[in-house]
RNA sequence: GCCCGGGUGGCGAAAUCGGCAGACGCAACGGACUUAAAAUCCGUUUUCCGGCAACGGGAGUGUGGGUUCAAGUCCCACCCCGGGCACCA
């Protein structure tokens, strides 16, 4: 009997597989249906761990069985060049972040190659390549041109120690990471944006229209939240020194109770004002607020000494300055309500600013000032509200914006939550931005002929200044491309967000010159089937490439308004309860596993633990019961293989047995694929067939053995590659396993003999019988009755009711 | 605070449409084979009560209520765990 030797089995098709490039590679055909399904690409760190193990097994695996089901499958990689990370560690070591992370990704190419994942390795690129960073750019100049880059003053995190910008995850408890007792510092610098809020209202409206039943609702709610439309109005309120301020309410019915105006202490208005010590308490408390300290939640005003007048009621109210309106929303600047606004409640009362109920409850007074804890929020009637007293808050709102809008204070708005993408990282690492500043020109775009602006080499990273590109004289100083005066070129580097919001589009043509990607190509495969990774992603990355397509809809280049159609998180690999991570040193190393196991044992396992969109633990010890389902397997086949006898068309009870459970298990199996990939049933579905099959396998002849052993070989072969082939040759058949297609099953065939039926009494299992499909509800009624165990409960009192489920339950209801 | 998930044996889990709770596997224990061990195969394993036993009976899916002939599944309230957002006017 041959023993499963992994090492040897998956060597040899290892081997063979390398040498055909074309083996996994998809064209689409006319009239074949086609599928495109991607997994969220890995980051470089040079080694894969379990996470992504799993990632692309769940991937793996579905495009198999989409193969197997005759469909035209694109199932492409490519690599993420993920900027902040590479370059720390490349840092660290010393080393030039490209030539690290050109490194990793080769010995990340052979990893997943060793875990026999499907790839269409002819798509294959690097986000990190100078191709591609030339499609980036071009993208940015289009944006330029259609309004939709510019470029702005922001504020950023500045480490006084360090001299240098800190991205948000450097600061570390309101410090810098490397220098843990220096409070980060705000400063403005030019920094470039690109204009997602245009795009807002789309973005969220396809949250409902287009995206709902495909994508989880848990990331539809989370985008949801993280775009957060308010619709309100924009009023006006006079300045008595002159001018007006601008402030943002979602209650105009409740202006009336207007006490103060309060403004974000980053508004420029505040510039102007010189009440005494103004300028020293703003500054402390932006500062404050950009280290996230704690005491940022208790709320902190000032006075500013001036006056500001209500559009509506004509009354004077101070203007205050409070640490608690953000600049970044609305106007930064807000109309307080103490009374019915819960922030303006606390603010108000810690400032002793006077609060005045206007909105009471439908069925009730207008609350009592004196007795007031906590401001009143929900809608009411207006009370003492001049021309609009005494009407429900909604029409309120709508007559009083109408009227705002008739006398030009104000106008009915829409907020959103969702700031504009700021893309400019002052870091080595990156896609150059591809302007260039002129001394007489201003900002000059670099002609599209010239692209790609690439990376200068040899730079030294000194971690000090702005960024190390402006260390770089050949880089910095060129020619005005406009004028040919003197020009500076811009040294941010784009996000590396950039990178990933349009990755799945270029697999689609890695390798044309002319274009992104060819529309043509694009439109076959587009939008994506199935889009697989980790619930990390459900902001920031999944946000960006939806605006990203948004933007190539509109520039012509696609038809599809969204990337994916269906989207998957699945739940991450956890050991000792927290991700796997090469910082707390808890990763399990994949090579290590597919030395001791196999590559097919480890996919199986990762499958089989759990549900794939839940979080697992990781437990070796676990591991070896799926080593030894393969080895049951591998000995079952080939060791029954060999044996052939009896005759085809007198199949005994034994080959019965065995067609059934293979029929129904393949029913189980493909409806796992088809509705729900709970993957864990389907191998534990195999597992009770191949138990069963150990059971009969004595008695099976050539009635069912060629077609169960085959099958069961096809059945296996989107979890566990190697095995399947290796499997799939020996019982004498050719090519690769996961082109065959896939086995079908007969409702017949998998049905029992007769239905093993249960029998309640009250709802309390007290007996089984046994009664062929289709018996009548009657006769089953009879035979549940007739039953001695059923009678002894029965007896002695009232049969009130008798439920019969046909071919499922008798349920005998007594009094 | 708000919004999502989730809570089932010693462990990972299953029960897909309201119909036999614990499939499948891990671990543990017992047995067969073996000089022995490994491997393999067979069996037991939610819990309590009664019984030498076959078996019989009760309880049981975070807690408390409810709907139903029937609830892990539906409804109401609460507790706990995980995640996201967090002064968004």
């Amino acid at each position: 009997m041959p023993e499963y030797d992994h090492q040897e089995i998956e060597l040899k098709w290892h081997d063979r597989w390398k040498n055909d490039p074309d083996l996994y590679a998809s064209d689409a055909q006319p009239g074949r249906q086609r599928y495109y399904v991607v997994e969220m690409l890995p980051y470089p760190s040079g080694h894969l761990h379990m996470g992504h193990v799993r990632n692309y097994s769940i991937g793996d695996a579905l495009a198999r069985y989409m193969w197997m089901r005759g469909y035209d499958v694109l199932h492409p990689m490519g690599w993420d060049a993920f900027g902040l990370p590479a370059e720390n560690a490349a840092l660290k070591r010393g080393r030039d972040p490209r030539e690290w992370t050109i490194e990793n990704i080769a010995v990340m190419k052979q990893q997943m190659i060793r875990m026999g994942f499907a790839y269409d390795w002819k798509r294959e690129f690097a986000t990190c390549e100078p191709e591609y960073y030339r499609w980036n750019q071009w993208f940015f100049l289009k944006m330029l041109e259609r309004g939709l880059a510019y470029r702005k003053q922001a504020l950023l995190n500045w480490c006084p120690e360090c001299g240098t910008v800190l991205a948000n995850e450097q600061v570390v408890n309101g410090c810098c990471w490397r220098h843990e007792t220096t409070p980060v510092e705000q400063r403005a610098l030019d920094q470039w944006f690109l204009k997602i809020t245009d795009y807002a209202g789309e973005l969220l409206d396809d949250t409902y229209e287009r995206l709902e039943g495909g994508w989880p609702e848990r990331v539809l709610t989370m985008q949801r939240n993280w775009i957060g439309r308010s619709e309100g109005a924009e009023l006006d309120f006079g300045l008595e020194r002159g001018g007006t301020v601008r402030v943002f309410t979602t209650r105009v019915d409740t202006i009336y109770g207007a006490t103060c105006v309060i403004l974000a202490p980053e508004h420029p208005l505040v510039e102007g004002m010189h009440a005494p010590d103004l300028k020293e308490r703003v500054k402390a408390m932006i500062d404050s607020r950009a280290r996230k300290e704690p005491s940022d939640l208790v709320k902190e005003g000032a006075f500013t000494g001036e006056y500001a007048i209500n559009p509506y009621s004509r009354e004077r109210v101070p203007i205050w300055i409070g640490n608690f309106v953000l600049m970044s929303y609305g106007t930064g600047a807000i109309m307080a309500v103490p009374a019915h606004d819960q922030r303006d409640f606390e603010f108000c009362k810690q400032y002793g600013i006077e609060i005045r109920p206007v909105i009471r409850p439908v069925d009730g007074e207008l609350p009592d000032v004196s007795k007031m804890s906590e401001a009143y929020g929900d809608y009411g009637i207006t009370e003492n509200t001049g021309q609009w007293s005494g009407l429900p808050s909604a029409l309120a709102k709508r007559e009083m914006t109408e009227f705002a809008e008739q006398n030009g204070f104000g106008k009915a708005a829409t907020t959103y939550r969702i700031k504009d993408w700021g893309i400019s990282r002052q870091r080595y690492w990156g896609t150059p931005i591809p302007v260039i500043h002129c001394e007489a020109c201003g900002i000059v775009p670099v002609p599209e002929n010239q692209l790609p602006v690439v990376l200068p080499a040899n730079v030294k990273i000194t971690g000090k200044g702005r960024s190390p590109l402006e260390n770089v004289p050949e880089f910095l100083n060129v020619d005005c491309p406009k004028c040919g005066g003197k020009g500076r070129r811009e040294t941010d580097t784009m996000d590396t967000f950039v990178d990933s919001s349009w990755y799945f589009y270029r697999y689609c043509d890695a390798r044309n010159d002319a274009a992104p990607f060819d529309r043509a190509k694009a439109g076959q495969w587009f939008p994506i089937d199935q889009y697989i990774g980790g619930v990390t992603h459900a902001i920031l990355h999944l946000i960006y490439s939806r605006f990203w397509t948004k933007v190539m809809r509109d520039m012509g280049l696609i038809e599809n308004s969204e990337p994916a159609r269906n989207l998957f998180t699945q739940g991450m690999v956890l050991k000792d309860g927290t991700a796997m991570s090469k910082s707390k040193g808890n990763v399990v190393d994949p090579e290590d596993m597919v030395d001791k196991y196999g590559a097919d044992t480890c996919r199986l396992f990762v499958l089989f633990a759990a549900p794939p969109e839940k979080d697992m633990e990781w437990q070796e010890s676990a591991v070896g019961g799926q080593r030894r389902f393969l080895e049951r397997v591998y000995r079952l086949v080939t060791g029954a293989a060999e044996r052939v006898h009896g005759e085809a068309d007198n199949p005994t009870p034994e080959d019965r047995r065995a067609l059934r459970k293979l029929h129904q298990t393949v029913r189980k199996v493909t409806g796992d694929f088809d509705n729900r990939w709970h993957f864990n049933t389907s191998i534990a579905a195999l597992m009770e067939l191949v138990n069963e099959l150990y059971e009969v396998k004595d008695g099976m002849t050539a009635a069912s053995r060629p077609v169960v052993l085959d099958d069961l070989t096809l059945l296996l072969a989107p979890f566990a590659p190697y095995m399947a082939q290796e499997l799939w040759e020996q019982l004498g058949h050719e090519g690769p396993v996961f082109r065959h297609q896939w086995p079908t099953f007969d409702e017949e065939l998998a049905k029992e003999e007769a239905a093993e039926i249960p029998v309640q009494v009250n709802g309390k299992l007290r007996a089984r019988i046994s009664a062929p499909f289709g018996t009548t509800a009657a006769e089953l009624e009879r035979l549940a009755l007739a039953e001695p165990k059923v009678q002894s409960f029965v007896a002695g009192k009232q049969v009130v009711k008798v439920i019969v489920v046909p071919d499922k339950l008798v349920n005998i209801v007594v009094k």
